[in-house]
DNA sequence: ACCTGAACACCGTTCAAGT
DNA sequence: ACCTGAACACCGTTCAAGT
């Protein structure tokens, strides 16, 4: 059904979460690259000029999409005794909605320095650092490191799985021609890369505790 | 003086690394959004497509430059009796490179999934990484985690310089108004984020050693 | 070996005007 | 409240042809 109640209506007339609707849809099947503005118009039978009165521009609606790809992450309920599993349960729900859409990373990595939905994903994995004790600011800068591992590592696998997709492979770097065990492999090393800054956080604490 | 021997030549001729020295050079003073083939061909005094006999297109032109960048990078002499002094090292030194140029992160990331730039830098923190004594495969995992901070920090500290620039500030976001203390802020939280990584993995190694 | 000229198929954004 | 129509100022890339 429409939002109008007038059946007559000869085109169908859009909200602001439409149009995202619509342009999350575009990237999780064509990619960031294929997003364009005129594109999106297309899908929705409207000119171009007709996005403009929703969002102000195409970063705006960008912005707008990490917080929705970074607000469907999985909710993490904190351990009160084990504030490690809780950062990585973070790590990883971030992880998966990053990899939920097709380049996740990159359209949140886009973002940062809006601090939209990227502030959020800092956000969260700050709260869960702060059950360790560290001050504030501490946290917040902590967290920090784990975004950006988090992003340039997901960042990275995305970028790679679509360069598969396209057959220009760089047999050299995608050592493992089947992919069977490459996604296993991929997850691998993003844990083991949670596991450094985590035991990295832990040494810290520890050191201060003295 | 030019390449050519006879200067009845009615214009100049280039070189691929004439091309990519003027790139640089755009990319430095203008930044990555401005630096377009046919802006690059206008500062040559050359059509567009005129650049396409140096290079393939304009990603492999990206790779090229980010080679340079990285290449740029200070040489870091290993210290033998300090395996994590080294892998600091080349994260200063890596960190330095990628700042030296506007932009630079951004155009390092953008060519992670080619392995040109990036997969140099990798190298180098895997080789500094390799005197602690890991297996080779550990050693580029733990390099990558690395990377993925490295890129990820500058890069956020490069839109962010270009954002005040722009004066569109979050003011949220920049707490300090000034910018006075803001430069050796950012310096601290890269080293607090290298610290983690390589306490992590001086940790992974006496864990292993028993 | 290096470049021109012309074209193709696109972009994001603005703005007056319409309903 | 939401959209059209038309325009502005751009993009990257290809390709035959020139010197």
């Amino acid at each position: 059904m429409t939002k109008s109640g007038d059946a007559s209506d000869r085109y169908v007339r859009h909200t602001r979460e439409d149009v995202a609707a619509a342009a999350l849809a575009i990237l999780d099947e064509y990619g960031l690259p294929d997003l364009t503005m005129r594109r999106l118009a297309s899908t929705l039978d409207v000119q171009p000029s007709a996005l403009y009165w929703h969002f102000d521009n195409k970063q705006t609606l960008l912005a707008h999409l990490a917080d929705q790809i970074i607000a469907r992450a999985a909710v993490v309920r904190p351990s009160t005794n084990d504030w490690a599993g809780s950062v990585r349960g973070e790590a990883e729900a971030l992880r998966d909605a990053l990899l939920a859409f097709r380049d996740g990373a990159e359209v949140v990595s886009s973002t940062l320095a809006l601090g939209l939905g990227a502030g959020q994903a800092q956000e969260r994995l700050a709260r869960a650092i702060a059950a360790a004790g560290f001050e504030p600011e501490t946290c917040e800068i902590a967290a920090a490191a784990f975004l950006h591992f988090i992003l340039g590592h997901v960042s990275h696998e995305q970028q790679r799985l679509q360069a598969d997709s396209l057959g220009v492979v760089n047999p050299a770097l995608s050592a493992d021609p089947a992919g069977i065990k490459a996604g296993s492999l991929v997850r691998q090393s993003f844990d083991f890369g949670i596991t450094l800054l985590v035991t990295g956080l832990e040494q810290q604490r520890t050191s201060l505790r003295r």
